[in-house]
DNA sequence: CCAGCCACTGACCGACCGGTCGGTCGTTCC
DNA sequence: GGAACGACCGACCGGTCGGTCAGTGGCTGG
C-alpha cells in the first residue's frame, strides 16, 4: 500500500463516483440525482466529483460512455454455424437475458434514453449501440433466411424486434413477475423463459394441424 | 359565452395544466419538468397549478391516475371467438399498437414509471393497470389454450411477454426506425408489423418440414 | 349594494441545485 | 528545503426549485 502510485488513489475516486452515478441515474435518472447524493454516495465531496468531470452532464456521459462501451463487448453475434436453429436462438436469448440482468442499471439508464425526446448527444451515442445491436441481429435473420433455415416468410427485422421485445417485457414486468413468486430462482426463470419463448417461435403457436395448413398458403 | 358558468372556466384551467403536465412529465419525467414549465405551458401562473393541486407530486399523481384511466378504459380483452385465431390476434395486435402510438406521452410516462425503482405509490397504481392488462392477455391465451387452439406445450405468459414485448421494442425503437424511413406511413406500417409477428406466431419461424418435427417431439 | 366565494397572480420564502474558489495536504523532483 | 502539482474539501455563489401569501377582480345571491 505504501507503493501505491498516486494515480491509483484518484483511479479509485473516479471509479467510485462512477460506479455510484451510474447506479443512482439507473435508479431515477439524470434530474433526480443531485451531484451531493452522488457524492456522497461514493464517499467523496461534491467539489471532489467537479474536480474529476467538468460538469454533471460531463459525469453523466461518462457513465453513458462506460456503459456503451460494456454494452458493446457484450454485442451479441447469433451464431450461424451448423447446430440445430432452436440451439442457436436458446444460447442467443439465454446470454442477451443473463446479460440485462447482469448489468441492470445500465440498461435501465438506455431504456430512459430511450424515453427522453429532444435530448442531445447521449441520445446518438445510445442509438448508435442499441443499433448496431439490432443490426447484428437482423443481418444474422438474414443469413439463416439465406441458408433456409427461416421460412420464407419471415422478415428478419420482425423477428428481431420480437425476439428483442420478449426479453424487454420479461426484464420490464420483472418486479411484477417477483412478487407473484415467478423468479424465486432468477437463474432458473431467465433459463426457462429463453426455451419457451425460442420453442414457441421455432415450432409456432398454433396445433399442428393449422400449422401446417398455414404453411401452404 | 355569456351564459358559461365559472366552474366551467376552472375546469378549462385545470385541463390545461393536466394535459402540459402530462405532455412534459412523459418526455422528461418527474424531476425533469418544473411546475414554472408547466404554468408557461399551460399558460397559468404557477401559483395558479398550487392553487388547484396541493402539490407538484398531487400534480403528478392526477396525470398518472388519468392516465391509468384513459388506460384501463383502453384495456383490450383479446376475443376468444369462433373466428380464426390469426385474425383475432391480429386484431389485438393492430388495436395495442395504435393505443401506444396515440397515447404515445402516458405510455411513456408508465415505462419512465417501471424504470423508477425505490418508488411509492404512483408504482403501485402502474402495476396494478399493467398488471391487470397482462393478466387479461394471459387468460385469454389460457382459453384458447383450452380450446384446443393453441399447441399444448405454449405457455400463456410466455406467449403474452412475447407479443407484447414486440410491441414494445417496435414503440422504444420507433425513431430509429422512423430515421431509417420505415415509418414514413406509421399506419401502414403498423397494420404491416402487426401481420407479420402474428404471421411469425402462428406458423412459428422454421421452414415447413422442421416445424413438423418439431411438433412431433 | 354588499358579502362571500373562487380563480388567479406577483412577490416572496427557505431549501436545494450545479458549480466555483481559496486553501490544505501529500507526493515528487530538483 | 522548496517549488510544483494533483487530489481533495468547506465555504460560498447565483440561480432555480416547490410552495406560500396577501391581494385583486369577477361572479353570484340575498
Amino acid at each position: 500500500m505504501e507503493t501505491q502510485p498516486p494515480e491509483t488513489s484518484a483511479t479509485e475516486a473516479v471509479e467510485r463516483i462512477l460506479a455510484a452515478a451510474e447506479r443512482l441515474f439507473g435508479e431515477r435518472g439524470f434530474n433526480g440525482v443531485s451531484t451531493r447524493l452522488i457524492a456522497d454516495a461514493a464517499g467523496v465531496s461534491k467539489a471532489n466529483v467537479f474536480h474529476h468531470f467538468t460538469s454533471k452532464l460531463a459525469l453523466y456521459e461518462a457513465v453513458l460512455s462506460r456503459g456503451a462501451e460494456r454494452f458493446k463487448a457484450l454485442l451479441l453475434q447469433l451464431t450461424t454455424d451448423d447446430r440445430p436453429l432452436p440451439e442457436l436462438l436458446e444460447d442467443f436469448s439465454l446470454q442477451h437475458l443473463q446479460n440485462m440482468f447482469e448489468h441492470a442499471g445500465t440498461f435501465s439508464l438506455f431504456l430512459r434514453q430511450l424515453l427522453d425526446t429532444g435530448a442531445g448527444a447521449e441520445r446518438t451515442l445510445i442509438e448508435n449501440v442499441l443499433e448496431q445491436s439490432f443490426d447484428l441481429l437482423v443481418d444474422s435473420f438474414a443469413t439463416l433466411k439465406a441458408q433456409g433455415r427461416l421460412a420464407d416468410g419471415i422478415e428478419p427485422r420482425t423477428l428481431a424486434l420480437t425476439l428483442v421485445g420478449s426479453h424487454l417485457s420479461f426484464f420490464l414486468l420483472r418486479s411484477m413477475l417477483a412478487q407473484r413468486g415467478e423468479l424465486d430462482d432468477l437463474e432458473d426463470s431467465v433459463d426457462t423463459f429463453s426455451r419457451q419463448v425460442v420453442d414457441q417461435l421455432i415450432g409456432g403457436i398454433a396445433p399442428a394441424a393449422s400449422a401446417s395448413r398455414n404453411h401452404e398458403k
